[in-house]
DNA sequence: CGAAAGGCTCTTTTT
DNA sequence: GAGCCTTTCG
């Protein structure tokens, strides 16, 4: 099959562009998997290039293995040398084949988010800092922000500049500490690791080059610094990268994801070819132009001519209901039509809200009218306790120098060790230097001196109990299949007879079965490569990997996690001020930009027909509020809309207050001039720049300007020194 | 030491 | 409303 032959002029140029890097600005539903995919295919089969020298960057494991399914069908070969995968999975791989030169194990752990945040408090607490008043989610988030930008303790030492950042900068500093004496590396680390790997190791980063003449990286917008400096190492030598992205489509800044890597891209590569993917061949003309309706009011972006030679189609439908519940309703009784009244079946249904919590409704509703539904994400499998207590017990046998998993199992069952016990083996291990396993192993010895005092016999027992545990499940660990190891654990923990004594006992321990279900696929490897690879997976899982798609049953699916998805019928819930977009965006216009491109991401996802639904009500946390109409519906024009269920009812609706930002009751005229929304402005000192918002004071305009060259600055309009700029004035360039 | 109860806060998105 | 923390009592 020729790979050429099924693509347009545009997806083609794309795939031939082998030479040199190659910017692919792709809108929605354009074939930009498509595109890369056969980009890879060719590179294969017409160029003679060996897989082996390729490199290939999702967004998701489910994305890569996808392509790898697609590129095969394609190549009618497997394509087991390629390197294809998460960037995160692809850096996993490297350190632990290199980790030595930078001092990591080869078997060390990956901490998540939740691991994290016990080693942060860990940290606040050995430096005596109070964590109720440096909040240990405020000080993970802000190391996971240095590490992101590659700032190390030492460079962030350097750069502190308020009482704050002295605060954090201490704990980033022992959190460092902490994680290297657990062997152990976080999400952040995987990236910024492999990079201080390359910096410092210029023969093994040669090596890398070398091997990688080819890299491809889907989803570009929504990478960081460390992501995109990495990038640059490896391509390094040939040059040979190609970038996917839609900057309408970042949706990912809350994770230090920087669209200005897409600007730094032509500066850092000037020879780039730019292709333009602007034809749809998803959606409907009218889903087209809603979504062209939203989206446009945003104003730090391109503007981009989307098209498709597809059919006009339904209009879409707006649904008000009263509460939560109603909307639910509504969303099932449209699904039931559709499915009589079209072809489209429960699978080819996706409904999209903004917040997990929404989800609640939507599946008390869908069980009790009995339809079937799959939940993507919500509380993560992963996450849930008992299986964390599981895997903390293999990660502790695999790598008996993880404190923050030794630390979370050494009472779990509960076995007469508590808080007390375990701060005075952290002090003995902290004050020998050494790991809270070795610390365990010293003081429950009977012979071991300087500690019994402190600890009665009966806990000395204890701990020995404990260690003799660990001991012979680790000596187990080398014969035994990884689900074999896992019945041991269970087994002499005595963990059903503890999880079947809590609420939800049932459940919990079924979630033990469908993690012993996970083990048994990996029991054909030798167990010590089982347990690595087992652990990997567990560490670098998202839910959408897991989503299933053949099962006949309608998705329920945040907003971020629908990306890169289409559904024939889409369902987008919560479309109300404060929901979408979320309150925690109405104060800063560059975070509700970011609201609008994911409600902009949703719509694109729909094929053929598109429902928005707000309710007047709904109770989130507790008491009930009523909400307003998302902004984001006023902005799409009315004749694209066909109403239901409150206007229905009324043809005048509720006279609700205009959304328009452009509308907003601007001062009394000032004497200098008045500004609004998209206007192009000039500073005296910050150079030109673009109006993002518009805020009327008592007497004066509060201006939110996004400035070329300076960033974004919040001004007063009759104290800045502004004029306004008639010419045509590019932001992105 | 551990279970139970009461009080507090903060409510986003996830590799 | 839930999850987290602290307090209290056995």
């Amino acid at each position: 099959m020729d790979i050429l032959a099924t693509l347009n002029p545009a997806q083609r140029e794309a795939v031939e562009a082998i030479k040199g890097p190659v910017l692919i600005l792709a809108g929605p539903g354009s074939g930009k998997t498509r595109v890369i995919t056969h980009r890879v295919a060719y590179l294969v089969k017409h160029c003679g290039i060996s897989p082996y020298h390729i490199m290939a960057v999702t967004f998701t494991n489910k994305a890569a293995q996808e392509m790898r399914d697609r590129l095969e069908q394609l190549l009618g070969q497997a394509v087991e040398a390629l390197t294809l995968g998460t960037f995160h999975a692809i850096c996993a791989r490297i350190l632990r084949r290199e980790g030595k030169a930078i001092d990591l194990d080869s078997s060390f752990v990956i901490y998540d988010e939740d691991d994290q945040l016990r080693l942060t408090k860990q940290a606040l607490e050995e430096l005596n800092l109070d964590p109720k008043q440096y909040v240990p989610q405020a000080l993970r988030s802000a190391i996971s922000a240095a590490k992101s930008r590659l700032i190390s303790p030492k460079d962030y030492a350097q750069r502190v500049s308020s009482y704050f950042e002295e605060i954090v900068q201490r704990v980033y500093q022992r959190y460092q500490e902490l994680l290297s004496q657990s062997q152990a590396a976080d999400f952040d680390d995987l990236l910024m690791k492999t990079v201080q790997l390359f910096q410092n190791h210029s023969q093994i980063l040669k090596r890398y080059q070398s091997r990688y003449v080819h890299i491809l990286v889907d989803e570009f917008q929504d990478t960081n610094i460390a992501q995109y400096e990495l990038m640059k190492q490896v391509a390094g030598k040939y040059r040979n990268l190609c970038v996917v992205g839609d900057p309408d489509q970042s949706i990912y800044s809350w994770r230090f994801a920087d669209l200005r890597n897409i600007l730094s891209f032509e500066k850092d590569y000037p020879e780039a070819k730019v292709v333009f993917l602007e034809q749809n061949y998803r959606s409907t003309k009218t889903i087209l132009e809603v979504a062209s309706d939203v989206i446009s009011a945003n104003v730090l972006r391109k503007p981009k001519k989307l098209w498709t030679e597809n059919e006009d189609g339904a209009r879409v439908t707006v649904i008000e209901s009263y509460n939560a519940e109603e909307e639910a309703q509504s969303v099932v009784s449209e699904i039931e039509k559709l499915i009589s009244q079209e072809q489209i079946s429960l699978k080819d249904c996706a409904v999209m809200y903004r917040v997990n919590a929404q989800s609640r409704a939507l599946e008390e509703t869908f069980l009790r009218y009995g339809v079937p539904y799959k939940l993507v994400g919500g509380t993560r499998f992963y996450q849930r306790q008992e299986v964390k207590d599981i895997i903390a017990y293999l990660r502790v046998i695999h790598n008996p120098q993880d404190n923050v998993s030794l630390t979370r199992i050494i009472n779990v069952p509960g076995r007469g060790i508590g808080q007390k016990t375990v701060n005075t083996l952290q002090s003995w291990a902290k004050a020998h230097d050494t790991s809270l396993f070795e610390a365990l192993k010293q003081v429950s010895h009977p012979d071991s001196v300087g500690t019994k005092q402190s600890l009665s016999p009966h806990i000395v027992q204890s701990l020995a109990g404990f260690d003799a545990l660990i001991s012979k499940l680790t000596a187990q660990s080398q014969e035994l299949s990884l689900s074999g190891l896992v019945d041991e654990i269970l087994e002499h923990t005595k963990y059903k007879e503890y999880i079947l004594d809590k609420e939800d006992g049932e459940e919990r321990w079924e979630n033990i079965t469908e993690l012993k279900s996970v083990a048994r696929e990996y029991d054909e490897l030798s167990p010590e490569e089982a347990l690595t690879a087992f652990l990997e997976k567990v560490s670098l899982v998202s839910d959408i990997d897991e989503l299933d798609e053949k099962a006949d049953a309608v998705t329920l699916i945040t907003l971020h996690q629908a990306k890169g998805l289409e559904f024939p019928a889409v369902f987008i819930v919560g479309l109300e001020e404060g929901i979408l977009p979320h309150r925690k965006s109405f104060d800063d216009p560059e975070q509700m930009e970011e609201e609008r491109r994911l409600c902009y991401v949703g719509i694109t996802r729909a094929k053929k027909r598109l429902y928005l639904l707000r309710s007047y009500r709904r109770s989130l946390f507790g008491g009930s509020t009523a909400n307003l109409p998302s902004r984001f519906l006023q902005d799409i024009s009315p004749h694209l809309i066909s109403p239901r269920g409150l206007w229905e009812e009324s043809p005048t609706p509720v006279a609700s207050p205009d959304f328009n930002r452009d509308s907003q009751p601007s001062p009394r005229p000032l004497s200098t001039l008045t500004l609004k929304v998209g206007d192009h402005v000039r500073h005296s000192k910050f150079g030109s720049g673009i109006v993002m918002n518009c805020n009327a004071t008592r007497d004066d305009q509060e201006l939110t300007i996004a400035f070329e060259e300076a960033g974004v600055k919040k001004l007063l309009a009759s104290l800045a020194p502004l004029e306004k700029i008639e010419k045509d004035f590019d932001f992105s360039s």
